[in-house]
DNA sequence: TGAACAATAGGAATTATTCCTATATAGTAA
DNA sequence: TTACTATATAGGAATAATTCCTATTGTTCA
């Protein structure tokens, strides 16, 4: 699943789209282009400001839809977040995160004891469980210097 | 750590105040009060609407300015959202969320698994990592009657 | 190639939250 | 108690993030 060719990558947004049969425009190929160029969890915003150069013309309303709509078909991640905006990771792998409290900043990293995680048995009976979700908090190595 | 009294934990509120030098106003009583009654991760939203019963006067600013900084103190944590409002949660021993992704309702659960994950050795050096926050996704039973 | 339906742009509206400032109050020391 | 000082509050304005609305445009597929 790691360094995934953007090829790969791309092939797997056109798949998805149509298993999902959602129209393939030039605006969601740009969007989604830019997810994966943009390595460090971008929201909205900073997705906005990247497509613009390439749609000037491009409305923040169809950033936000398509971000939400990708998300929705699982093409990306929806990064929980602390009331601040919303975040995307395109990287659907398995793998966690680390989140700064103080500067925001999100590390992903892997670990093999995470993984092996077990859904508890009270959920596994009435509960779809999709995905467990580890997020470490706390100070990172550039916050810790400063203070 | 479990079922701790409305005493304990009135005492507890008053503790973590007079450490963090926070004056014990009604306004910031009355909200943790609310807090631990409002058992399922209240928003600032509902808390206003609660409080507003007891002090008609209340601004908004007042009760996000108080969560905010019962979060910083620790009193109460700040739940992970996804953009839509924050969420508190007064229960601050060890316990994690399972969340469901249709109707947003949150279910706390222990369990000794979990709980037993160490901080993986790349972030012991440089960074320092106060909470190992686990999150479930999936369907709630209630959402799953119904689809 | 051209319907049919989905997607987009642009701007208005909404929601959650924070900022600003004059007034009120809690903590504290006499 | 009382008076002082720093902190907290109310109320409203401002901001940030996001969604809604609608006319227009573009994609898909027969």
């Amino acid at each position: 699943m790691l360094n995934k060719s953007r090829q790969d990558q791309m092939a797997l947004f056109r798949d998805k789209c149509r298993q999902h049969n959602l129209s393939i425009t030039p605006q969601r190929t740009a969007i989604y282009q830019e997810l994966i160029k943009a390595k460090n969890h971008p929201d909205s915003e900073l997705i906005y400001r990247k497509i613009k150069t390439i749609f000037p013309q491009i409305s923040l309303d169809t950033v936000y839809r398509t971000l939400s709509k990708f998300a929705e078909i699982g093409l990306v991640h929806l990064v929980e977040g602390y009331g601040e905006s919303k975040r995307y990771d395109p990287d659907t792998s398995n793998h966690h995160h680390f989140r700064c409290s103080r500067c925001n900043k999100i590390v992903d990293f892997h670990d093999e004891n995470y993984d092996r995680l077990k859904v508890p048995k009270a959920f596994q009976k009435n509960f779809k469980v999709t995905n467990i979700k580890i997020v470490l908090e706390g100070m990172c190595d550039e916050c810790m210097k400063k203070s």
